[in-house]
DNA sequence: CGCCAGGGTAGAC
DNA sequence: GTCTACCATGGC
C-alpha cells in the first residue's frame, strides 16, 4: 500500500537504526516491526511504500509521515541561522521515529558503552531468545519480547545473553514489571498533557521514588523523544556533547548542554539534536 | 571531577 | 592474526 508524505521523506537503513537500531535491509526491502507486525517499507513517490499487517495509520504515525517538518525546519533555522540550514539541507529527508514506547526503553537500556551494531546484536540476542515469531511472505522475524515475558525471565537466561554491563539485566527485569503492572505507565507517558520533564522523571525512578539502576538523563531522553514524543527532550551523548563543543564552543556538563540547547531551539530541541547527531555520526 | 563496569568491533599494524 | 581504543552512560 502506497503512503504519501505530507514532505520530503526517504527512508535509510542508517538514520532509522540510529533511533530504533532493529530494520533491516534486504535488497530494496526495509523489514522491521510496527504495531506488534512485521512489515516491508520501501521509499516511492512522495512517500513510501508498505506491505503487511500493520494498520497504514501505525506505519503513518510511527514514521510520522503526516508532520509538518517544514514548520519546524523554519524554527531550527530561526533559532540558529549559523548551522540549521546546511544541516536542514542535508538531512531534510530524516524524522524523530515514533517507536513503542517499551521497545525503545528496552533498547537504550541495552545501549550504554555499545555501538549502534552492537545494540542491534544485542536485542536480536533478546528476540531470538524471548521474542515471537512473526512472518511476511515467507521472511521470518522475532519481535521484541514483551515486558510481562522479561519479567517473568530467569536471571540466568537473561545473563547469557552478554547484553553488557553488569546491571542491565537486573534493570531489564525490574523495568519490566513494573511496566506489566503498570507502575510504569508507559501509554499515559505518551501523551501530550504529560509533560516532558515528567515523562522524564518517571522513567529514572520508580513508584517510591527509588532510581532504576542505569537509567539517567540521556537514556531516559531518549525515550521520551523517540516514543513519547517528547520533541523538547534532547538526549545528551558523546556525539552530542563534542557537536555542541565544536559548533558552539560551549563547555561545560552534561546538564549545562541540554540546558543550553533547550533555551536554544526550544519545542524542537530533540530534531536540532538528532540532526548534530547524524552529522557528527556519519 | 575521576574512575570503573562487560564485551564486540573497527582500525592500525 | 592480534592489539588496542572506543562505544546513543551512569553511579559512586
Amino acid at each position: 500500500m502506497h503512503l504519501s508524505a505530507r514532505q520530503p521523506f526517504r527512508l535509510e537503513c542508517g538514520w532509522l537504526n540510529a533511533q530504533a537500531f532493529r530494520w533491516k535491509q534486504e535488497g530494496d526491502w526495509l523489514y522491521g516491526i510496527v504495531d506488534g507486525a512485521l512489515i516491508r517499507v520501501c521509499n516511492a513517490d512522495g512517500g513510501i511504500e508498505f506491505e503487511g499487517d500493520a494498520p497504514a495509520s501505525a506505519v503513518e504515525r510511527y514514521f510520522r509521515l503526516d508532520e509538518d517538518i517544514a514548520a519546524v525546519h523554519d524554527a531550527l533555522r530561526e533559532a540558529d541561522p549559523e548551522h540549521m540550514p546546511r544541516l536542514i539541507k542535508d538531512y531534510d529527508h530524516i524524522r524523530v521515529l515514533r517507536q513503542d514506547p517499551w521497545e525503545c526503553l528496552l533498547a537504550y537500556i541495552c545501549s550504554p558503552r555499545a555501538k549502534v551494531k552492537g545494540i542491534s546484536k544485542k536485542l536480536d540476542r533478546l528476540a531470538k531468545e524471548f521474542g515471537d515469531c512473526r512472518a511476511l511472505d515467507g521472511v521470518e522475524y522475532r519481535a521484541l519480547p514483551s515486558a510481562q515475558r522479561l519479567a517473568d525471565a530467569a536471571p540466568a537466561d537473561l545473563k547469557k545473553l552478554k547484553l553488557g554491563l553488569p546491571h542491565i539485566p537486573k534493570t531489564i527485569r525490574e523495568v519490566a514489571a513494573d511496566v506489566h503492572a503498570c507502575e510504569l505507565d508507559l501509554p499515559r507517558l505518551s501523551q501530550s498533557r504529560v509533560p516532558h520533564a515528567e515523562a522524564r522523571k518517571r522513567l529514572k525512578n520508580d513508584r517510591k521514588g527509588n532510581g532504576y539502576h542505569g537509567i539517567g538523563d540521556k537514556i531516559a531522553d531518549c525515550v521520551c523523544l523517540f516514543s513519547l514524543g517528547k520533541d523538547e527532550a534532547f538526549p545528551v551523548d558523546r556525539h552530542i556533547g563534542a557537536a555542541l563543543e565544536r559548533r558552539y564552543g560551549l563547555g561545560g556538563t552534561l546538564t549545562s548542554k541540554r540546558k543550553w540547547a533547550c533555551a536554544t531551539f526550544g519545542k524542537n530541541a530533540g530534531y536540532a539534536g538528532q540532526l548534530l547527531f547524524l552529522d557528527q555520526h556519519g
